[in-house]
DNA sequence: ATCTATTCATAAAG
DNA sequence: TCTTTATGAATAGAT
């Protein structure tokens, strides 16, 4: 009915059935406590056990991907200069090479989106905010001339349409005038034809349109360029 | 002198002493386990900790490149369904893979620091500008964080050697003393023993030195953390 | 780091 | 695989 345990010598266990008793026993065990361990301690954890028979279980505090990434260009971190990231694409076949430098190439980025930093010091923190505000200003910078050359070429059509509005009144009042010249007819007060003579109006429809266009495809953020 | 211990929750331990404590104790148990779990029922176990201050741990019953390449090479063939039959382009398809792949970050690294930027729209940009912000925030928060750490650190050696100080006074004092009661010899206006018994004045050396110290690391600009 | 009381994990058996 | 039980191991708390 119970167990009378005695202590095991961490040796392969040769007999099948007791071995893959043990493996799910343990493996549950390990799982459980490198869970704990994340928690506990706010520890990023992956775990892989292949089962004799080839079977995999896995576990990762976060995903497995970014603990394998992690893992890899963990390295880099310590024997890296704060060179900035310059990666030459050559077109050489060595896959070792790329992954190395692919590697390098998302720990950089992980960093800039401000994970990973711990490993840093004072004065790779400081080369990297510098990049980062320097990269920040170009954005901006570039984001607010594409606005302005959106307005820009708004504003453009907006008068375009404007002439071609004002030619087609220029054309219609004619039309009209040949009209009421052709059978002169009493009519009501030309309603009509006031809505459609009248040149100049403080907010053209068009004007309306457009702003809101505008303002969509700015966003919310005043733009600050310098 | 013994441990009254209490079952603990599985949640983060707030105290960071009490969590680096059991950081070092658990982890070195799950380590432990993975190894055994390995042995006794001759699985194949990888495991990677990275530690809150990202220090990484691993364990590899074999070789991590190797668990990682198992890994991988798993979760392909699970994830492919119904894909192009054989091709086994392997070594070649990698290589490729990882050529646009790095390619793709090395883009984004340009991008983030603000090159090429006129292909992309402004609500990219709008993005772009968000993840940098985000970014820089988090690098300012670390380097405050890192600084008031080297500041905290300074101040306790500092205050170490203070102490240290005042017991060699103190004892020099004694000693002096001593020498003085031995050879009851009438000397000049004790210059030497003032200078040794001062025990305290405005500015030490030591004073002096750790803040020069400390501005050569700070770098120039105010940190603004939140 | 070391110690100890306790909880936890698990070997063996059903 | 699940459960039970006795026991060995791990570890929280204190020093």
């Amino acid at each position: 009915m119970a167990g009378k345990r005695e202590r095991i010598s961490i040796r392969k266990i040769e007999n099948l059935a007791a071995r893959q008793v043990t493996f799910s026993k343990r493996r549950r065990g390990l799982f459980k406590k490198a869970e704990e361990l994340s928690i506990l301690c706010d520890a990023e954890v992956g775990l892989a056990v292949f089962s004799a028979t080839g079977k995999l279980f896995n576990f990762a505090s976060s995903s497995m991907n970014q603990i394998i990434d992690r893992y890899n260009s963990h390295s880099k971190t310590l024997q890296r200069a704060d060179e900035p990231p310059q990666l030459d694409l050559r077109e050489d076949g060595n896959c070792a090479k790329l992954r190395d430098e692919l590697a390098e190439a998302s720990l950089w980025l992980r960093q800039m989106r401000g994970e990973e930093l711990q490993s840093l010091n004072v004065q790779q923190l400081q080369a990297l905010e510098k990049s980062l505000e320097s990269g920040l200003g170009s954005v901006l910078k570039t984001k607010s001339k594409k606005i302005m050359d959106e307005i820009s070429e708004l504003e453009r059509k907006r008068v375009q349409l404007i002439e071609e509005n004002t030619r087609l009144k220029e054309q219609a009042s004619k039309m009209e005038m040949q009209v009421a010249a052709d059978s002169p007819v009493v009519y009501e007060e030309g309603q009509s034809s006031e809505s459609v003579t009248n040149t100049s109006y403080p907010r053209p429809p068009l004007d309306t349109e457009d702003s809101s266009d505008t303002s969509l495809r700015l966003g919310l953020p005043l733009f600050n360029s310098k």
